[in-house]
DNA sequence: TTATTACGATACGATACTGTTTCGTAATTT
DNA sequence: AAATTACGAAACAGTATCGTATCGTAATAA
């Protein structure tokens, strides 16, 4: 029923054309955000008619959310055999993702729609954070069963927190150390509590 | 030096105008953000001619600092006694800041500024946060000399950590719980570490 | 009173983007 | 070959905002 079942009679859709679309807008959402994104810009860098563009997609938000999902990365489940090598892991993948220009302005698009409409924040969560926060209780199990963390700390809890450390690190950069070194220091601190009183270091 | 030396020849600006401006300008901030905000908006809601107001600021991004500037809040600086009450105090005070279409919008502001230019995000730092941020290395100092924490823990650190993690919460609110619930019972975790081993609870 | 500055209103040209339509051409099915 | 659909380019009317300039009026200082 996919590509095999060329049943449409017609010039079909250009695989090419589309490909340049999804790519010019994540450029351009990087550079300049979303609002300030127009359709005409977009179709001038992917070298399209507007009308290609119009043809497909019947608003930007529509667009935007096709484009960030063709690019979404595979859930990583480090397993070191070391909670913090574990974690070292999880912070070097969410610099390289959340550092980039389009991960800024990702993060601000979902931010600014969450106070009027939460279109975005929603599907952010649950396409985005849902299933690495899933990842990661995988990730805090096997820390619980080398025991090296509480058996009863959760999870997710603690997922919440790491990430909120990390956005607030992405949005103040801190000046004299780098993003992924203040980090580490902080979700030391955080694990501190969480871990085994006989972990102590 | 200020209101006693009118030497000014002319009418002098109007103060009605001006508070007026600002008004408008917050309101619309929260309602549809900075980007969607238009100058002529502006000057509608507020009952003013354009030119008033660009003969004040000579850009949005001016107009929208000092109307921010003109709502600065006091640093509060709890001091119950007691640790978590300081800390409660806290967490409600940011509640009825943060949670606001305005707060929300200021946020939303700083992010999406912070990837190409870093104005709002300096500013912010600068002027609300950073006061905040030594304000509360005073609970933290006053908590270590009642002996509720370990004396060698960095203050702006548990700040930041706990800016993050209310940070987030704002974003990806919790789905069974209040916000302040929930961001007391990351806190708590969090503090879980930095609490002395004879105050495990 | 006179000079000076601010006021709100309105008009202005310029720019930019919207979403639609029309066009001749290209690709594909039947 | 014929029918059908997509393509990029261009023109379109409509809307919105920009920042400036001009107006007659209002407020204040010298």
């Amino acid at each position: 029923m996919s590509k095999t079942n060329k049943k449409t009679p017609g010039r079909p859709r250009s695989a090419k054309s589309h490909q340049a679309i999804l790519r010019a807008t994540l450029e351009l959402l990087g550079e300049v955000g979303f609002d300030t994104m127009s359709i005409e810009a977009i179709s001038a860098r992917a070298g399209v008619g507007k009308t290609t563009i119009y043809r497909r997609y019947s608003s930007k938000e529509e667009l935007v959310a096709d484009a960030i999902e063709s690019i979404r990365q595979d859930v990583v489940i480090p397993d070191t055999g070391n909670l913090w090598s574990d974690i070292d892991e999880l912070i070097e993948n969410a610099a390289q993702i959340s550092l980039s220009p389009l991960g800024r302005q990702t993060v601000a698009m979902i931010i600014s729609s969450a106070s009027s409409n939460s279109q975005f924040a929603q599907i952010y969560w649950t396409k985005y954070l849902q299933p690495r926060r899933e990842a990661f209780a995988v990730v805090i199990e096997r820390a619980k069963m080398r025991n090296e963390m509480q058996t009863d700390l959760d999870s997710g809890l603690i997922f919440d927190s790491m990430s909120g450390i990390m956005l607030y690190a992405l949005i103040f950069p801190p000046q004299t150390e780098s993003w992924s070194e203040y980090v580490r220091r902080a979700l030391h601190l955080l694990f501190q509590g969480a871990l085994s009183q006989s972990q102590s270091e």
